[in-house]
DNA sequence: ATTAGAATTAGAATAATTTTAAATTGAGTA
DNA sequence: TACTCAATTTAAAATTATTCTAATTCTAAT
């Protein structure tokens, strides 16, 4: 593990928001000002293929970066505001049901979140 | 709803696999050969917004669209093809376990295909 | 026919990410 | 200590996917 891919895994690990790579560059630069965006994407596309990290894909945005801890996301489809929640575990039920195992699985939820609902009902 | 807009639902609708944008300009263009790129992604968007296709975001790869009977998708982390399954619906558990309404989920499992599968088992 | 509005086109622009090649760093070793 | 090989980082260009802009064309109602 490198100098840059150590402090970037850390970022991702004690950060409460789901940072795209431009948020973890502007963070890292911070702690280490020599750093370039580059250098990041590379570490990320490193942790991730090591499963140190995973990439949460939504769309209309770039790419988010997450912690590994098991959970789901809830998105609003208003503010795209991304919330983690655990849902309970598929993994049986879904191997189950097709017969063979399965690797993982990435749940996303599309809701309207508490501050958008309220937004909405004083609105209407 | 236009011509072109016509013809992209008609082979959103009538494909089975999960086409690109340049996908359905390639598959548009046999029928309409004056078409161009950008036709197909207004068009996309459009579809999208009035729901009548829904957008597939998958890592790695441009954005694929699909038809909107309710269904799920498994991945293959080797390949990357991608086969619809209908698992379970979740919307009453989840909606359940959140204690407030969800708009839609999405559910996307990633494995192994067979095909890739039984090349691992010859490579071992 | 005329015209207003929407759809389409061509092509430039943008955003996100990757690639390339060179420079730097670092670890192990003569 | 100096040397070397590999890995990492950098800078900059390239690529990919998508959007935007402005001009043009189409449509369908007057």
């Amino acid at each position: 593990m490198t100098k840059y891919g150590r402090e970037i895994l850390d970022i991702v690990n004690h950060c409460d928001d789901h940072p795209t790579a431009e948020d973890i560059f502007l963070r890292l630069k911070e702690r280490c000002n020599k750093v370039v965006l580059a250098t990041v994407y590379n570490n990320l596309n490193s942790l991730c293929a090591q499963g140190e990290i995973r990439r949460v894909t939504v769309e209309g945005s770039p790419d988010r970066y997450d912690n590994t801890t098991p959970h789901d996301h809830l998105i609003c489809k208003c503010c795209g505001a991304i919330k983690d929640m655990k849902f309970t575990d598929l993994s049986e039920q879904l191997e189950q049901q097709l017969g063979f195992p399965i690797e993982s699985y990435d749940l996303k939820i599309s809701y309207v979140c508490p501050h958008c609902r309220n937004k909405q009902q004083v609105g209407a």
